[in-house]
DNA sequence: TTTCTCACA
DNA sequence: TGTGAGTA
């Protein structure tokens, strides 16, 4: 099925959002099994509307940007409820993530320069032994 | 094609 | 955080 409703370009198949977004059906599944996403049903099969294919790219934003799962679902779980705390709540992990990030980028940058410390050296001693 | 579940990385 | 395989 990739067309649940011709007639209703707001429906969605699952196989429909995997080949937009370039994941998996199972992936799709994974992420409603953690209850990000929670499509209607017509039997067993699931049908994605507009809103949810809102709520799969916010998904697949946070995970690009490094967010897990669960930083994502406790912020999707806000999106009808209580906007001024969903925008506390992201606030809140994006500094979390930042000053994570920063701390990599100071380590990265100490492993870095000792790297080159080290290659100096090792290029000061084979000077001295070939001169 | 889609579903669910279990095992596995 | 997903994937593979088997199944109905």
């Amino acid at each position: 099925m990739t067309r649940p409703d011709a007639e209703n370009q707001d429906l969605f198949s699952i196989a429909d959002l995997a080949s937009e977004f370039g994941i998996s059906t199972r992936a799709i599944r994974f992420y409603e099994s953690k209850g990000l996403l929670s499509p209607e049903r017509v039997g067993a099969t699931r049908i994605f509307r507009k809103r949810d294919r809102a709520r799969l790219i916010l998904i697949l934003r946070g995970k690009r940007l490094g967010f897990t799962l669960r930083d994502i679902s406790d912020y999707l779980s806000l999106y009808d409820a209580d906007r001024a705390q969903q925008v506390n709540l992201l606030a809140g992990k994006v500094d979390e993530r930042l000053a994570l990030l920063e701390r990599q980028r100071n380590d990265l940058e100490t492993t870095i320069n000792e790297l080159r410390d080290i290659k100096q050296l090792a290029e000061q001693r084979l000077t001295k032994k070939a001169g």
